[in-house]
DNA sequence: CATCTGGGTTTCGTGAAGCAACCTTGGTTG
DNA sequence: CAACCAAGGTTGCTTCACGAAACCCAGATG
């Protein structure tokens, strides 16, 4: 059987990979933490065949980092929701970006800047600090807002397709 | 074809996730961490499939992410090292690693826990802070150590085989 | 000269990813 | 009240990557 697990692996990072690493399942997570709940909205997005984002949502709620909810009954309608295990996977993900805006830039720069949400609107580092007054940022205090990168990559993208 | 690219995302997180987002590679790349730099050690501690590893290995060097360098010519034998750009996904590793010894616990604690290296000791958080004198760690300040879940898990591992 | 070691590559079977078509439940429109 | 639409999937098929084992090659070792 082919599998998602590491075997007689015993370090933390193998378990964490284990439930979120195969292709697509962190991408997933991105586009809840981004707002983007609804099974329709999120395949669009991501460009991934349905059966797949079918069966990782499953496992994501499975793992308990999702929690699948309706929006309406009649008719039904689910929309899915991140647990606090879900959020807590935040600091990857801020983690990660930063990462990639670093080593992998596009020639207009982050197309994304994370700020700390309400008055002060610092910019927040990878240490999920606000760069502005200091303070120890979580999820729930942070906003995604565009960056300087963001217009020209889709003009590109725009342009690609053409 | 089936990529491993994430084609139309322009966010940096699936542009980090096209590097290092495939099965094993940031297995492949913890292993380089802790010191462990030859195929053979790799192979064997992972328990990955040769060609496999091979292939992560080549992507990484290609990426800039490994640097391949030899230790001994005749017999040409081959480490390999984590580049600048690879020494900076450690703050991807600790993060992820914290997240799965929380959510993802082992009975008897952590298999390993980051300390600051030399005179302070302290313990490393997610934030790469050190809980004792509150410094601002880099990977090359921080050390790996054994914690109380290792153990035990060992023991439980080598049961399960018998 | 046979064997061993490190560092791979080759071959081959199985299973996951990708794509398109289909299904189900319940509106909505003419 | 028939036809059609939308959301949220599932099914079937093809293709490609993973996993395991065998093989390869250069140089050291007995």
């Amino acid at each position: 059987m082919l599998r998602n697990d590491y075997e007689g692996q015993i370090c933390a990072l193998a378990r964490s990979l284990e439930l979120i690493g195969e292709r697509w399942t962190l991408m997933v997570i991105r586009e809840v933490f981004l707002g983007r709940r609804r099974f329709g909205e999120m395949q669009e997005n991501l460009g991934i065949a349905r059966n797949v984002l079918s069966n990782r949502l499953q496992r994501l709620v499975d793992a308990g980092i999702l929690e699948k909810r309706p929006y309406s009954e009649r008719p039904l309608r689910e929309q899915y929701y991140l647990t606090e295990m879900g959020l807590d996977l935040w600091p990857t993900i801020v983690t990660l970006t930063h990462w990639g805006d670093k080593y992998i830039p596009l020639p207009g720069g982050p197309p994304m800047i994370l700020r700390h949400r309400g008055e002060c609107g610092g910019v927040i580092n990878d240490r999920r600090i606000c760069e502005r007054c200091g303070a120890e940022v979580t999820v729930r205090e942070a906003i995604a807002t565009e960056g300087p990168g963001l217009k020209p990559a889709l003009a590109e993208l725009a342009g690609a397709k053409a």
